[in-house]
DNA sequence: ATACAAAACTAACAATCGTTAGTTTTGTGA
DNA sequence: TCACAAAACTAACGATTGTTAGTTTTGTAT
């Protein structure tokens, strides 16, 4: 299974070039030189740019699915439930921080399927935020501001932690987490 | 001066392509095409479409910089200042939200000079909202949590608060500021 | 009506883009 | 050693890119 290997390598590296420049000032002849090899043995494992593309943004947003579903589905204290979403962020941002980028800057420049499968989701993910957000509210957990207040405020905030992540090198993972957790639930006023 | 205002009318023709496609995606003869002419023409009032970028990003840049100076030295309370501020990203959101998706994904694709006084100029903003942060920890007004994290939770919420906005066409502002301010500065536990 | 500048045009350039076809090299298992 | 597939290569295509040169149209003040 070479094959599989190699094809995720370019995969790899493209999404290394794609949140340094974006998707579109990355040519397949720059990626190819960052693999050290031409542009047209790029398409030995990959059909086109596009589907590059595609194979970065779905792998990330896959898990993203996958993850907050199951934690809708445990039984647990709404705080909690919220905790385990941030700290699923933090957990990704960390090891995928490229993917996240070029989930958040470039799943415009998807084609025209995968662009509606992608929004498809993010809306499915962020249908279940507001869920869980409402419930708070009603369990009187959380204050009765505007939803979609609360879910714009934090998911903006947990999006774009790979961009904050670039620049401190995470020394103390712990105590990011709790101090995040305590900003976006808690707030920042004492 | 029929010249300021049609270079004007280019820029803010490309603000509006380059929030929608990105930077790259937009070639001078899309641009062209969206005013009516043809490409060549835009170069009687511009020199290059990197000065258009250019143009773009230092005309909110700027705003930005000048409303937190005025901000930090004004005589008020750390709470009121901070509310100043996010007041602040949220007009300058309402009326110029197109520059300001611009100023967040292109940035990047400035040209040398301009982009090292671009990020000189954030990060003195960003200078200058952390020493907010710190007086506001030390008058034991904020919570004493690392302000790089407050500072970029705060930060990153409201610098894409613009996406939020072009899905909810703002019903009532004066509650949106309300409650931005409320879920920011206190959080959204009760 | 004339003069002049603003702002449009046509035509073309060199460079670069994603991609394809066809060929050669490399590595592996029988 | 032979066969075969994986993975690289060369060469080129048609399209598009930002930009320039030179020319013509449009609008305005005298």
């Amino acid at each position: 299974m070479t094959s599989i290997t190699r094809k995720q390598e370019i995969i790899n590296t493209a999404a290394l070039l794609f949140k340094e420049k974006g998707f579109n000032a990355v040519s397949m002849r720059d990626l190819a030189q960052e693999m050290g090899i031409k542009a047209a043995s790029i398409y030995n494992h990959l059909p086109s740019k596009q589907s590059i593309l595609g194979a970065i943004i779905f792998e990330v947003s896959v898990e993203f699915t996958n993850h907050i579903n199951s934690v809708f589905d445990e039984s647990r204290p709404i705080l909690q439930k919220l905790e385990a979403i941030i700290t699923m962020h933090i957990d990704l941002t960390l090891e995928k921080s490229e993917f996240l980028a070029c989930m958040n800057n470039d799943w415009v420049h998807l084609n025209d399927a995968d662009k509606k499968q992608y929004i498809k989701m993010r809306n499915a993910y962020e249908e279940k935020f507001r869920t869980l957000l409402r419930q708070g509210i009603r369990e009187k957990a959380l204050k009765p501001i505007d939803q979609e207040i609360m879910l714009f405020s934090i998911l903006s905030t947990l999006r774009t932690f790979y961009l904050w992540y670039a620049k401190h090198k995470m020394l103390d993972f712990e105590k990011v987490k709790r101090d995040l957790c305590t900003t976006l639930l808690t707030g920042v006023r004492s």
